[in-house]
Order: C-alpha cells, then sequence, then structure tokens
DNA sequence: CATGAATGAGCTTTCATTCAT
DNA sequence: AATGAATGAAAGCTCATTCAT
C-alpha cells in the first residue's frame, strides 16, 4: 500500500529530474518526450498520466525548483536583521544554489526567458515571488535609514539580480572559473551595498573590502 | 553587376529584417522559414541561397545587430575621457537602443542565451566584443586610479551588464512602464559608480542623486 | 451466489447501457473505452471482464438491441394473418421504436454498416434475422395469392426495410420534423401495399388513404 | 510547363484516386494516411499541400463522387419528360453507377452516414442535391396529376431512395448476386409507380410486369 | 471479481531543406 | 539567381489493453 503511493511520487519525481537532465543538455525545444521517459524509466504515455503536455513539464518543474530555492533562501536569511547583510546572504546564498545544482541553473536562465514569452498563460508566480525577496530588502534598507531612498526598489532589484543572474550565466556556460562564487557574491554586495548606502560612515562601512 | 549585387544584398537584407520581425514575435524555434520568406517576399529556396540554415540566419541576425550595437556605441563614447562619464553613457545608450529597437531586443534578450548553449559551433564574437567594452572601461578607471583596484573588472562587467539586461528584460517583456529609461540608467549608474569610486571624495561626487 | 451472479449481470447491463449513450454520441471510433467505463461506473480493466475488447462491446450491443426489437416486433405481430396488415405493423413498430429509442437507432444506422463491412469475422445474425421477417411476410403474401408472385421478396424485402430506414435516419440525424412517425409508417406501407397488390380489387384496398 | 500543371492536378487525382481504394477497403477510420501516400505515388507530407487533413480528403472525395453521378443523372434524364420514366431512369442509373464504380459505392454506403454526424461542419450539400433530384419528380408527377397527391414528395423521396440504397448495400457487401441491377432497379420502379399513381388506369399502365 | 496505473504501438501532421525547372 | 512543389524524417500525444495488487 505504502510502496504503491511512494510508486506513484516516485514517477513524478523520476520524470522530473529525467525532464530536468534532458532539458538542461538540450534545451526545451531539442528535447523529446522520448528520452525524457526513457531517463525516468518510464513507458512514453505514463508522462501524460502526470502532466498535461511537454509544456506543462517544464512548467512544473520551474514551480519545483523555484519553491525549493524559496525555502532555501528563507532559511538562509531567517533572524538575520540588517538588510545589508540580507543583500549578501542573498547573493550568496543565490549563487551557491547555481553552483551546486548546475542542471536547474541552466534551465532557469536559459529557459525561463522563453517561456516569459511563449508559454501562453503561464506566469511564473513563484519566480516574481524569489524576486520580491529583494525588492522587499532594499524597501526594508530604505525604512531603516540605511539606503538612500531615492533609489526606486524595482530598479535596485532588477539590477540586483540582473548582476547575479549574468554572474550565473558565466558559470553556467562557461567552464573556466577565474574566481570563486564567493569572490563574485562578496563583490557583487560590496558594489550594490557602497553603491546604495545613505551616508559616508555606512559607505566606509560597506567598503571594507576583503 | 552591379544591379545583381545590389538585388543579392537586397534580398540578403529583407530576409533578416524578415527575419527579425518573425524570431521576435514566436521566437526562434516557434518561428518558420516560410513566414520569413513570406514577410521578406522571396520564395523559400531563396532563403537558402543566403544562409545555409535556419541557425544561420539566427547567427547572421546577431552579427548584425551586435555591429549596429557597437557602432552607436562607439559613436556615443568617442571623444569621452572619464570612465565613470563613459559607464553613464554605455547603460543610457545601452537602454536606449533597447527602447528604440525591441524587436531586436526581444531576439538578443530571449534568444542569444538559447544559442550560446544550443546552436553549435557559434560563438558569439561580436557580443563578447561588447561586453569587453565594458571591462576596458572598468579596466581604465581602475588604471587612473579612479576605481577600487581590487574589484575584478571581469565581475563588475558581468554584473553591469547584468544589470542593465535585466531592466531591459522589463521593457522587452512588461507592458507597463513605471519609470523612464533615463532614470533606470541614471540609477543603475550611480549606484555602481558609487559602489566602485576609490574613495570618500569621489564617492561623494557620485553620489549627487538627482 | 445469486448475488454475485446478479452484480456481474449488474454490471454487463451497465457497461452496455454506458457504451448505447457513448457509441450514439460520438460513434465507435471516437468512443473511448475509458468513457464507457465512467458512465457505467466501473474501472476499465472491469470491461475486459465483460467483453473481449471494443469490437465485442459493438457487438453485443447490436445482438442486445436486436434481440430486444425482435421480441417487440414478434409481439406486435402475434395473432395477426394478413400479411398486408402485418406490413403495415412491421412499419410502424419499427419507426415507433427508432422513435423511442433514438439512441439505439442511431448505433444501428450509422454503426451497423461500418461494421457490416470492417468488423472482423461479424455476420449480424439477429439482424439478418429481423430483415427475414419481412421476406416471409412477403412470402405469405405471394402464397396467399395477395401479393404479385413476379416480384422477388428479396427485393420487396430490401426495398421495404429501405424505405423505413431511410425514414428513420431522417428521424435521427435531423431535428425538424415535418411529418408523423405515424404518417410515415402509413404512407410507406400504402406505397408498397399498392405497389405490390395483385389486382385493381386488392389495389384499390389498398388504396384508402388516410 | 503543360507538364507541371498536369502534374499538380495529378497529384490531387492521384491522392483523391489512392484514398477512394483505402477508405473502400478499410474504412475512414482504419485508413491510413500514409498508405493512401503510398498508393498514390506521393510523399505523406505531399498530401497536406492538396488537402487540409485527412477529413478533408474524405470531404473532397464525396464532393468528386456526388458531382460525377449528378452529371451522369442528368444526363441521363435529360429529355425525358414522363415521370414515371424518370423514376425508372433514376433507379437504373443509381444502380449502374453503384455496380460500374463499386469502390466509390462502398464509401458513399459506409462513411456517408458516419460523416453525416461527425465530420463537423460538414453539410454533404451535393449529396442533398442528388436526392433533391428525386423529390423533384415526385412532385413534377403529382403537379402534372400522375401521382396521388396525398403523398408527402419528401416521404417518397425517401421511401424511394432507400428501397435503392439498400439495395446497393447488398450489392456492395455481399458477393452473392441472386438476380441482376436491371431486374432490382425494374421491381422497385415498378412498386413505387403502381404504389404512387393517381388511378386504376394508371396503376394498370404501371403494372405491366415484366 | 474489481481496480486503475502503466504500457507502448501507432497515428497525424509539421516544416526545414532540396532540386528540377 | 530564383522559384516553390515535393520530400520524408521526426515527434507529441492517444487510448485499447494488460496485470499486479
Amino acid at each position: 500500500m505504502k510502496k504503491d503511493k511512494a510508486a506513484k511520487s516516485d514517477k513524478y519525481r523520476k520524470i522530473l529530474d529525467g525532464a530536468l537532465k534532458v532539458f538542461a543538455k538540450k534545451g526545451f525545444y531539442q528535447s523529446k518526450v522520448s528520452e525524457i521517459a526513457r531517463l525516468a524509466d518510464v513507458a512514453d504515455g505514463t508522462i501524460y498520466l502526470y502532466f498535461r503536455n511537454k509544456d506543462d513539464i517544464l512548467i512544473s518543474l520551474f514551480e519545483d525548483v523555484m519553491h525549493y530555492a524559496i525555502r532555501r533562501l528563507e532559511e538562509a536569511l531567517a533572524g538575520e536583521e540588517d538588510p545589508r547583510r540580507k543583500l549578501e546572504i542573498f547573493a550568496l546564498t543565490h549563487l551557491s544554489m547555481i553552483e551546486s545544482n548546475r542542471e536547474a541553473a541552466e534551465i532557469l536562465q536559459v529557459e525561463v526567458r522563453q517561456s516569459s514569452k511563449f508559454l501562453k498563460d503561464y506566469h511564473n508566480e513563484k519566480f516574481i515571488q524569489y524576486l520580491g525577496m529583494i525588492t522587499d530588502i532594499v524597501a526594508e534598507g530604505q525604512a531603516k535609514g540605511i539606503f538612500r531612498p531615492e533609489i526606486k526598489p524595482e530598479i535596485a532589484r532588477r539590477a540586483f539580480f540582473g548582476a547575479l543572474d549574468e554572474m550565473s550565466l558565466y558559470w553556467v556556460l562557461s567552464s573556466r572559473r577565474d574566481y570563486s562564487i564567493e569572490t563574485a557574491a562578496r563583490q557583487i554586495s560590496k558594489i550594490f551595498l557602497a553603491g546604495m548606502v545613505v551616508n559616508n560612515e555606512e559607505a566606509k562601512e560597506a567598503a571594507k573590502w576583503n
């Protein structure tokens, strides 16, 4: 009985895992459902018991990955009060997840944009939620008088996430590594903190470069 | 002779223009060669006189767009000496081009990533050259003692371009506009300059927010 | 024991009822076994405990419907001696059944032909038996000197049944009703009787139009 | 040039001819597009240059066959004035076409009913037109005082066509032949004429059995 | 008996590319 | 150089049937 249920969940997971590998390797459009089935060790038809169609697999994969990412990040930020620290933690955690889950990262990086435009009726809410965490941190920093009030949180959020994202792309696409994840995360945080804090004292503090 | 060549160039351009529209609207994989042919007002087969295959159209489009972008940017930067100004100009010019050439921007935004991974044997050299311009500005700023020497130009380049790119994505994908291109460009430049300049005096200067 | 058997019969009936509805609505090839199962309120697999395959469901449905039709008709004809009356009764009863059991009629009308050709190894004996009743009436009429001897009963049977069948098709496929079942049955009977009776006196008799 | 055009028409015809054979042999739903392509000696994809989809092939086949049938019939009826003769000619011509074009007949017989119900948005107008010719003959006979006025032409039309159609089915489905097409056509006509004419004199005339 | 998750063969349709004209 | 009809491989998805529970 228990085995049955486990087996069922199992298939869903196995298909998602297979899709992760295939999508990451070939990209969505070049991936064949039958190859996902092969990796997942199920019949082609079985996939359609768990997913409506190929699009749905990709969407489910997004949801799954983002769900995990949000949880990881919330754990990492838990208990931290200082918005500056939070921004650093966000950068480090984000890049760490990219590094430790390269396949998921490749898909997010490459397919999430396609999907934003071409997957009909799909609004990647989990992703929006994820990005919202940055906006919140910036707004919080402004409320506490730490970040300059004239900065628009939405712009800062885009700039900050874009910076991390472009860095991720390098990790994902390139095989060379001229510097560590930590270095990248720290330098990016420093630049943004120094650029956003409100006065010189704060700037000095933020500017204690490693 | 001249007419022939002109005619050829003409078709080449028309195909590229058609591809621009189609790719922007549907995305590379959803686009049909025959639709490009239709927009270009040539026969399907004609396309294969000018391009090896569908991939080649996309690649040529990249080259074409990047060639234009680099020229625009070089013109904009010409005569400017101050790396800080250069960075501002880069941001403003980049976002301006995005805004004024939305279709090209959509393709760059969405397809360039696909291509980086999946177009076999294609290294987007023009794009790398474009990005190199940022690296050069940062390095120049460090050489002149304006930007902190501990910043790795490659990291700064990625952070800066990523910030602009993410902003572009918002322009491309969203229809709402909560702020102008100029505001975005200026805020991003300010954050980066304040974050990268070497001392407090410089920081103060950079921090003259609008 | 009895309960078991009753339960089995019960499911058999429910499946047949479900199939009746589904086949009538969608046609055999467009019908899904799983939808029959749904209507019958049994599991997909259960169907295969009562029927060999999808074809077998259709065949069983034929047998069932024809069994019922033959019984109804025999009851209606019971006690009647005059072949002319019998023909009238046949027409009226046939069309009445069509009218009162539209779903069964649709299947008979539309699918019986498919099946005659494409269901391998199936000879619709009950249907042949049903048609034989017309042949018998005609032959009986000839034996009694009422119908013209030169008429081939097989031809008359086809003509008569065809006439009724085409009328049924109208009832089944059309939603408009320009005249009643009774009118149609009577007019058809009259034409055939007037066409088949042996002399003018008979013809006159048959020709007492309503 | 001429060859080109001929070749194009040629393909359309060849596909239709192939479809005729395949549909007649297997029935619409059991027929594979690839087999039609094989018989037509074209590539699978070529079929979709001439037809929207598999349904469209069937519909086009209907139109084509009915177009031919109507023309044949009009030729056969041309110059004939007597509605009684017209009815005979209709019967004979109809059954002759069935006999000489068995494959087309099989499809008409078996698939036309399916189509009436299940091919979305398709109203077989040519077929309706064909049937309308019978209605016209009956109405004409009534106008001329030859056929009983109380007969509803629509009922007579259905009865008459149904009789012929059922006879055709016998020809199409059975391999045995107990009587000739001519015999069948003549007997059916006689029954209907005797059944429909207005008085005994007429009835006598109509009743000159062979 | 009953279930329903799993199977996988098989189908229609698309579309990049070719090549005879 | 230009055409566009023809190609045919390839893939997503369905659904009748099976079988472990």
